[in-house]
DNA sequence: CCCTTTAAGTTAAGCGCTTTACTAATAGGT
DNA sequence: ACCTATTAGTAAAGCGCTTAACTTAAAGGG
């Protein structure tokens, strides 16, 4: 049978409220009944039950992670930055994807609830606030990441989307483009990149395309999507001289569209990205992208829900961060 | 404060072993009491606490997994597959990255196993078994996957490498190449991936370029890994003609070193790569690359894995999958 | 009509810890 | 020498559940 608390007590002879305390460094103990304990725990190999202790109210040192898709580099990445903080503070991630399906989105939690997780870090769509509200009102830490909710008390690690869409814009009217299109998800993020993307158009007095509109299929595969609406710009009137993606894989999908109509990218059409995750440098043209800094993101919602299960924070925070453009070859004057 | 089977037991006039029953289905109970049963946890909200379940010795419906490197795109990919048929049954998947470090993966599996996950799954290097066999001493159920261990006793679900090796060697033998390079690390399955490659080449009469090494350094990223060794090859005595990648990732940095020295992939040198994840269809050229089931892979170890938890195996299992290769536009003939 | 079955629950112990309140023993102060 | 502090440790309750053993009441059998 596993060796328990009981089994090093005896060895040791002390009571198992002395095993506890040294195993927790509390209370007053004596340096020598330490070592006697030590040396019990280490002859009978001892691993204490993180279940039972957390039944007693403490941690259960474990934290629910909700993202839309694993597969998906930029999730994969900034679940592995979650990772690595998180391990520095052993802790462990549970990841859960949701392909943006509210379904799962609800069964993920009610899961991770009855495991009695310390808290939840949601990048997930949840366009749907309700589950979010009701982990607040029971008190369970929650944290946002790459999503922000305005008018919404909640605690954040965002991006300033806007801005992203705002700066991805302008360095297109820059090299001179006047004809730019866009590819977008209807999702809170994407829809936020396409308003600063408009607004920075407006501000040059150019009005945005007719045709645009964003991609409701949530469950194609990105590149898929990305490929499919390049070929209806494409296919269009007016071909535009540049698009602006709004994430990596979609970007990708659009050139891969464009290099089989035979086109150029850049020559014939500039290309924006948008998250600079591993594949902007890999693909052909490397891609001009708008970098999220997936680290520090990481870092960061990481060490939010930790100062909340501190309870450091009265108020609720929210972190904004600014994407940054990387210029690499996607993009060129017109 | 939290609801718990009491509250239930109180609210529905029963005693809390019958809540017990309701929820688990077991013994007998009349309709009218399960349906009050049923109103009182509707009506309180009740979520059972799965920590005081599992401290009865139920199962914690959580399974550790045990990955190298969760940005990979193979593993995130695995992962993803991995956790949707978890999902299905009603499992947890908790994931530590460990760099291949021995150090991580100790840490992470005690740390695990205080958790008391119902299992692990091992996709990581474990060079060195002693922990693993520590964990079956102990009864704990483990799978590896995407690794064997020949010589040793354990389930596993394998990829045939030794034949993926052959079979990317026999298409670049095909094309009528003769002096051909391999990138590879030094873990076990790249190390059997090149023992096939090696046997088919000698099945040629072909003697492997005396040059041939594994990279040592786990630590860097594997494009640039793959970046660096193509670099030796560019500036060796005789250029090969083709290179077999070990996986995507490298062959990707290989292709981008060769582009860069101003050479054209496939006219000039041919590129093989290993996994078949997503990016492989990205790149360009499209990566011509040894097809690794990873949807399969994932499906078949959850399987295994709930199996052993249900007592069906006796006996050890290995299922050994076969790789493809699947064409695309990186290799051509000489 | 009495005894055995069967159905439908209940009681209470136990899972492996944490923690509060308590005890015992020694040291310190005068 | 007597009382108070302080130190080192213990006993026992409780966390929220499962389950084996038991009870009670109604039904069935002869």
């Amino acid at each position: 049978m596993k060796v328990t608390i009981y089994d090093v007590a005896k060895e040791a002879n002390v009571s198992i409220a002395t095993v506890s305390n040294v195993i927790n460094k509390k209370g007053r103990i004596g340096e020598k009944t330490r070592k006697r304990v030590h040396e019990a725990m280490e002859k009978l190999n001892y691993e204490p039950n993180m279940l039972a202790s957390a039944l007693t109210g403490k941690q259960t040192k474990t934290i629910g992670l909700i993202i839309p898709d694993l597969a998906n580099p930029f999730f994969s990445e900034l679940a592995r930055s979650i990772e690595d903080r998180a391990h520095e503070l052993s802790y462990n991630i549970v990841i859960c994807s949701t392909d943006y399906q509210e379904e799962k989105e609800n069964k993920y939690i009610s899961l991770l609830k009855q495991k009695r997780v310390d808290g939840f870090i949601l990048a997930s769509g949840f366009e749907n606030l309700e589950r979010v509200q009701e982990l607040m009102k029971e008190d369970i830490p929650v944290v946002i990441v790459a999503r922000d909710y305005p008018n919404f008390s909640i605690n954040a690690v965002a991006l300033d989307d806007y801005m992203g869409g705002y700066q991805a814009a302008n360095h297109l009217l820059q090299l001179g483009h006047k004809n730019i299109g866009f590819i977008a998800l209807d999702v809170y993020s994407n829809r936020e990149r396409i308003r600063g993307f408009k607004d920075a158009l407006r501000e040059h007095h150019i009005e945005p395309r007719k045709d645009l509109h964003f991609i409701e299929d949530k469950k194609q595969s990105l590149v898929k999507a990305g490929n499919i609406s390049a070929i209806e710009y494409l296919e269009s009137e007016e071909i535009p001289t540049a698009v602006f993606a709004c994430n990596d894989l979609l970007a990708i999908g659009a050139i891969q569209a464009i290099k089989e109509a035979g086109l150029n990218v850049p020559d014939d059409i500039s290309i924006v990205g948008f998250d600079n995750t591993s594949i902007a440098t890999i693909v052909d043209p490397p891609l001009t992208t708008m970098s999220q800094p997936i680290q520090r993101m990481g870092r960061e919602v990481m060490d939010l829900i930790i100062s909340i299960f501190k309870g450091e924070r009265d108020d609720e925070v929210r972190i904004t961060l600014v994407p940054d453009l990387v210029k690499r070859k996607s993009t060129k004057e017109v």
